[in-house]
DNA sequence: CATATCGCTTCTAATTCAGTAGCACAACAC
DNA sequence: GTGTTGTGCTACTGAATTAGAAGCGATATG
């Protein structure tokens, strides 16, 4: 039984954009995605990189993404694979969406 | 005090990449944006689509995006606000990845 | 009046996460 | 050999988050 297969935490339909939200939307996991878009990192370096996050809640975290075929192990540490990399490729925009949005929350509430 | 200043839950950075990947970072977060990707839904039309989630956790996340500008809510129900809708157009490429990625996982894992 | 549906609240239990301490291993120095 | 340092990672306990069911007040329809 594969992750994609198998019913995903809040999701059984078995569509793989579900089980993708399901994975990226874990506490960190998108934060640990996003610190891997240089060089490989690590493990007590991405924890630093994380504001200290718990070790066993990181070290969780890279096994579901290596799981996922996301992240891989290299010499210099963790680092995404071609297909984490794609991924995070899609994120990109996201920095300037991101800015945008801070500016009018900072317009409308600040 | 905004929703972009005050430290974001894991990051005290300010910086609205980490404000963004936080609030996503949250349970049933971004499957809620994507349910809104069509018309507009109902609360428990919501809490359907998201195979039952709790409706205390629902009414959470729709507070969390009302406030972050990316929720509204409209005269039939729940909607994206138009940087809402940005920001799924930035998700959009996210199913096509995620349709290779299941297959990939099936390769190798299946 | 009864009935139904709606958004939402309240409550308790289960799950997840945070945070600290420390283990096992390897690479170096001595 | 011993000692030190750094690594990935585990184990544990308490805190925070989520799940799940029940139900309230409001509105609409008969």
């Amino acid at each position: 039984m594969t992750l994609i297969d198998k019913p995903v935490r809040g999701s059984s339909s078995g569509r793989p954009i579900m089980a993708l939200l399901d994975l990226l939307g874990r506490r960190w996991t998108m934060r640990v995605i996003w610190e891997l878009r240089g060089d490989p990192l690590s493990f007590r370096a991405l924890q630093a990189c994380c504001e200290g996050m718990s070790p066993s809640v990181l070290n969780q975290r890279l096994a579901e993404l290596r799981e996922a075929l996301i992240v891989e192990t290299g010499a210099q540490g963790y680092q995404l694979s071609a297909r984490g990399r794609e991924l995070l490729q899609l994120f990109s925009p996201l920095d300037r969406w991101a800015q945008d949005w801070a500016h009018a929350l900072r317009s409308d509430q600040g």
